[in-house]
RNA sequence: UCCUCGGUAGCUCAAUAGGCAGAGCGGGUGGCUGUUAACCACUAGGUUGCAGGUUCGAGUCCUGCCCGGGGAGCCA
């Protein structure tokens, strides 16, 4: 039985078995030890109440320690003691395997997230990571269960692409070429056509280019999948690998866009607060005080909408001496976000409309001819954690927007045949699943909400 | 990649001015108790990240390297 029904149940002396690996162990010279057991179905333990008599006690039960694996027979009881309703009542322990209080790496005092990231192989046996795991399990499925509501569908984008230069950042590159001696054409440069796919190819740094062939087919699409960034980014906010949501509509504007996007992070918070209520309580306590009654906040109220123009004309009035710049034309700073979505709105804040010079080629050019239609969705604390635009569906335009990035339009021939035969408006965006993770967990560092983050220098495990 | 802070017992940390390397937790032993961050006593536990240098003497000062945190950039 698992522990989340074994203490959702009434106990009325039922006999159960429950199997999980020990947290702690207290001994009284009463003639019995208790024995907290977790088995990751949930956050809190059950307490089995072990007597001495049992023949086992002295050989096992004294010997478990934090991290040891036990499977407990015995009856469901109301607890004699204060701090848990429900307790088992052992009438036999089974140890499964013991644990080396001297090797093994988590005590059951608090252990630094530092420390835990160095044995990511045991930390999912905390409660932090526990916590977070259930956490990241129940939004996936939120995910799903918004955009296939709504009649969207998901549409599973290549991992490997060709397209060298979709540009979204530095890309990894996937080859069977022989490092050590790879083939060379007659003028030494290294020959793609022996390579697996007969050219070059890389791991895929957004699946957006080829969302769109389908949303230029079956309306809304949506993608959720890895991502892959080879920056040499080393922030709390950044990962080589990471999970995105990227939604696709045809026939649809920028404030389309924008209502969806909206929708979509107040689904996730609401879903964490219903689903994950423990979870939730437990990062309160001890990860974010105030956490739950922010994430209601973000529930209770319309996201700001700004234009870039009239952020950067509220920033220029804030009376900041900020350490860069604020112009019109440039993009804005880390402590420019933090300023709008924690100071001037505090709430998260849609900034649309930015200049066309600092934003990728297929965003939409407005009427002004110089700003295009963008928008990011800002955070408190996180910053952005979704970036959309919608789409340039004028061929002309869209090419000339490629020459202007140094792009040449025949890489993206399939892309511009959208905008050839039966071009429509359209318009989506993209939505780092760790960046909501940390939001909605209140956990400061990405590397703490994916199972084995991977960044520069660190693939460990 | 740049700036900055750090690396001391299994874990979390301390070590005054360069002068015998410590505490709490965890472990072991004993005591006590329907306990629950249990409690009390005793006890074991160290190549102070690595390599070099200065000094009578280096955890402490200097140089290089490795690893980690924070900030910035790139972005989701």
């Amino acid at each position: 039985m698992k522990i989340r029904d074994a203490l959702a149940a009434q106990p009325a002396g039922q006999a159960v078995t429950v199997a999980g690996w020990v947290r702690t162990r207290r001994d009284s010279k009463g003639g019995f030890s208790f024995i907290e057991v977790n088995d990751g179905s949930c956050l809190p333990n059950i307490q089995a109440v072990v007597p001495a008599s049992l023949p086992t006690y002295e050989a096992d039960v004294l010997r478990l320690h934090t991290g040891a694996s036990v499977e407990i027979d015995g009856t469901l009881a109301a607890s004699q003691g204060k701090g848990q309703s429900v307790e088992l009542q052992a009438t036999a322990v089974r140890v499964l395997g013991f644990a080396d209080p001297e090797a093994y790496p988590i005590q059951k005092q608090k252990t630094s997230l530092e420390h835990l990231r160095t044995i990511a192989h045991l930390r999912p046996r905390t409660n932090t990571f526990g916590a977070v795991a259930r956490v990241r399990s129940a939004l996936a499925g939120t995910v799903h269960q918004f955009f296939q509501s709504r009649g969207f569908v998901w549409l599973p984008t290549p991992i490997i692409t060709a397209s060298d230069c979709e540009g979204a950042g530095a890309m990894f590159q996937v080859t069977t070429l022989d490092l050590d001696k790879p083939a060379r054409t007659q003028d030494g440069a290294l020959d793609f056509n022996g390579d697996f796919f007969g050219r070059r190819a890389f791991l895929t740094v957004s699946g957006q280019l080829e969302a769109e062939t389908h949303a230029c087919a079956l309306g809304d699409v949506y993608t959720f999948g890895p991502t892959f960034r080879a920056e040499n980014s080393n922030t709390p906010r950044h990962l080589a690998e990471f999970w995105m949501i990227e939604p696709e509509m045809a026939f649809a504007d920028l404030a389309r866009d924008m209502a969806v996007a909206e929708a979509f992070v107040k689904a996730l918070v609401d879903a964490a607060l219903t689903r994950c209520a423990q979870e939730l309580a437990f990062f309160e306590q001890r990860v974010q005080p105030g956490l739950t009654a922010m994430l209601r906040g973000v529930l209770e109220h319309d996201f700001v909408h700004l234009t870039y123009s009239d952020a950067v004309a509220q920033l220029a009035k804030a009376g900041r001496a900020w350490e860069f710049p604020v112009e019109w034309g440039k993009d804005l700073q880390t402590e420019h976000e933090r300023y709008l979505t924690e100071e001037y709105c505090r709430k998260p804040v849609i900034v649309t409309d930015y200049p066309a010079g600092i934003k990728a080629f297929y965003m939409r050019m407005n009427d002004d001819g110089r700003t295009v239609r963008a928008m990011d969705v800002l955070v408190p604390k996180m910053g952005e954690i979704i970036g959309g635009s919608q789409r340039e569906e004028r061929i002309g335009i869209l090419e000339s927007r490629m020459r202007q990035s140094g792009l040449d339009p025949r890489n993206y021939w399939w892309y511009l045949d959208l905008r050839r035969f039966g071009s429509v408006p359209h318009a989506g965006f993209g939505l780092g699943f760790e960046r909501v993770l940390q939001f909605i967990t209140g956990l400061a560092n990405i590397r703490d909400v994916i199972p084995f983050p991977r960044t520069p220098k660190s693939a460990e495990f």
